[in-house]
Parts: structure tokens; C-alpha cells; sequence
DNA sequence: TAGATTATTAGAATCATTCTAAACTAAAAA
DNA sequence: TTTTTAGTTTAGAATGATTCTAATAATCTA
């Protein structure tokens, strides 16, 4: 049995062709930022019969078991990344590519005083970049 | 000639009834954080006429002459922020409100190291909250 | 293999935002 | 002032990312 179909055993979902093909992606690499549309183009590519629903679908299940984060950049759509860790991301609109910035690469001298009655969920930290000149 | 219109004339912007209400309602404040749905229901309790698209088309002049600043929360919606600082956000989702983190509130003690070629365009930090316990 | 359960899919629905093009209004020119 | 012109507002259509629906198909369990 290969990798994919190990991982989606364990997370009780049903090796579909269309699931295998996702995640055989996913671990392919070692760091993916993907969105549904970056994916199904690449699966179309490979041949790979599959409908754009069947992707989030999926994304969407995926990151409920916790195999991927979820998030959003700006307001351009929503994102999944293999790096489950603590980290933030560059944004480079030209290439419409995230890059990540692990947590250790900043840190903080100073943090805001969070309001009264709530507490941190979570934080966003995205550099937007341009080129230079 | 009222503070709303003055600031229309300054920016080559007609005083219409439309955005001199805007304006009004984004003056009368310190600090404000509106969305589109905000507004516009804010002007129809005030009885003034005015369609969605004219809110859009105004809170984007508006950010285009400098007298807002645009963003956006996560993927929610497209903010406007009459504070014109470099500043961050707690969101607060429960009541779907965004509260100001002063620049000064926050500093890093190391900053990631920007990717080859390109250079700093922005930063945007979020940081969630949710309710204590 | 049958029956139960879970997946996939095309296409419709949704929601925030933008676009279109017609009707209107303010400012400038005559 | 009227006329002209340039800028505005608007309803409703269009857009684009994502989700939903409900019919069909694939996988699993016994």
C-alpha cells in the first residue's frame, strides 16, 4: 500500500482515485501551498479525472483531520499548506506564491495587551512583496 | 461649508448628498472600521438613499485619495479604516469588530530575512481572539 | 455478492464585489 | 441663467471563489 493510502486509512477516508491522486501531491513535496485552483490544474495535467467540488471537498476534509492548514491571504482565496507548524508567510502577488517564515525567524520584544474577557486564537502575519526597483 | 465637504473639495471629489453622508459618518468618529454592509445599513437608518454600489464606488475613492485605508480580515470582507497609521488588528469574531494595535504596542526583536530581489510592500498582522473560557 | 455507507459530480446557489449603461446632478462655459 | 460637459448614482447583471444539492457511482462490511 502506498504512502497516500496509508495516511488516508488512518483518517478513515475511503482511497478514492481522486483522494490518492491529492495527497500523493501533498507528500510529494516537502512544503506545499496550494489552492483548489492551482490543484486541479495540475491534476487535470496528470490526467486525472476530477470536478473543482471534489477538490475543496477534500482540501476541506484534509484539514479537518489536520493533514493540512487551512487559511486565507488578503482576500484572494483560500489556501491549504503541509506545514502544520507555527508560521507565517510571504506573500509575492507577482507570483502569486506564498513562502513561509518559520516562527523562529521572528520574534517579538513587545506584544499587545490583549483586550479584557478574550484571549489570542490565533495570529496572521503576512509580508506583501514586491520587486525591488 | 461643513468639514465632509471641505475634505470632498480637497480631493476633487463633488459633494453629493451620498458622500458627504459618508464622509459625515467616517469624520464624526476617532476611529472607525466599516464595511460596505455596515454602512449601508448605518445610511438607511438615517433615511439618506444610497445603493451598495455607491458605497463601494465611494469607500474606494475614498482609499484611493488616502482618506481611508483599504484591507481585508482574513477572507471575510473588504475593510475600511480611517486610521491612516501603520497599525495591526485584533479581530474580534464573535462580534465581527476589528480593534486597532498601535505600532508602538508592538516591535520585534528579529525580523525574516526578505527573499532575494524583492522588497517589503506591507504587512498585515491579525491577531484572533476569542472569548476567555 | 448484497446492502449500507461514503464519494464524486454537474450544475445550481450564494455572497461580496465590480461592471454596465442609462438616468441624473453639479460645475463650468457661454 | 441656460446650455454643455464631465462626474455620479443606480438597478440589476456579471464575476469569481466557494458551497450546496441531489443524482449517480464507488467502496466497504458482513
Amino acid at each position: 500500500m502506498n504512502d497516500a493510502k496509508e495516511i488516508l486509512k488512518k483518517s478513515k477516508l475511503r482511497p478514492t482515485i481522486q483522494r490518492v491522486a491529492i495527497v500523493d501531491y501533498i507528500i510529494g513535496k516537502h512544503k506545499v501551498h496550494i489552492t483548489a485552483a492551482k490543484l486541479i490544474k495540475y491534476l487535470k495535467n496528470k490526467k486525472i479525472n476530477i470536478s473543482l467540488a471534489t477538490i475543496y471537498n477534500n482540501l476541506n476534509e484534509l484539514a479537518d483531520k489536520g493533514i493540512l492548514k487551512k487559511f486565507y491571504v488578503n482576500n484572494d482565496k483560500m489556501w491549504f499548506d503541509t506545514n502544520l507548524q507555527d508560521h507565517y508567510h510571504f506573500y509575492d502577488s507577482e507570483k502569486d506564491e506564498l513562502i513561509d517564515i518559520n516562527k523562529n525567524e521572528i520574534s517579538f520584544s513587545k506584544s499587545p495587551k490583549i483586550p479584557n474577557g478574550k484571549i489570542k486564537e490565533s495570529i496572521n502575519i503576512i509580508i506583501n512583496l514586491k520587486n525591488k526597483n
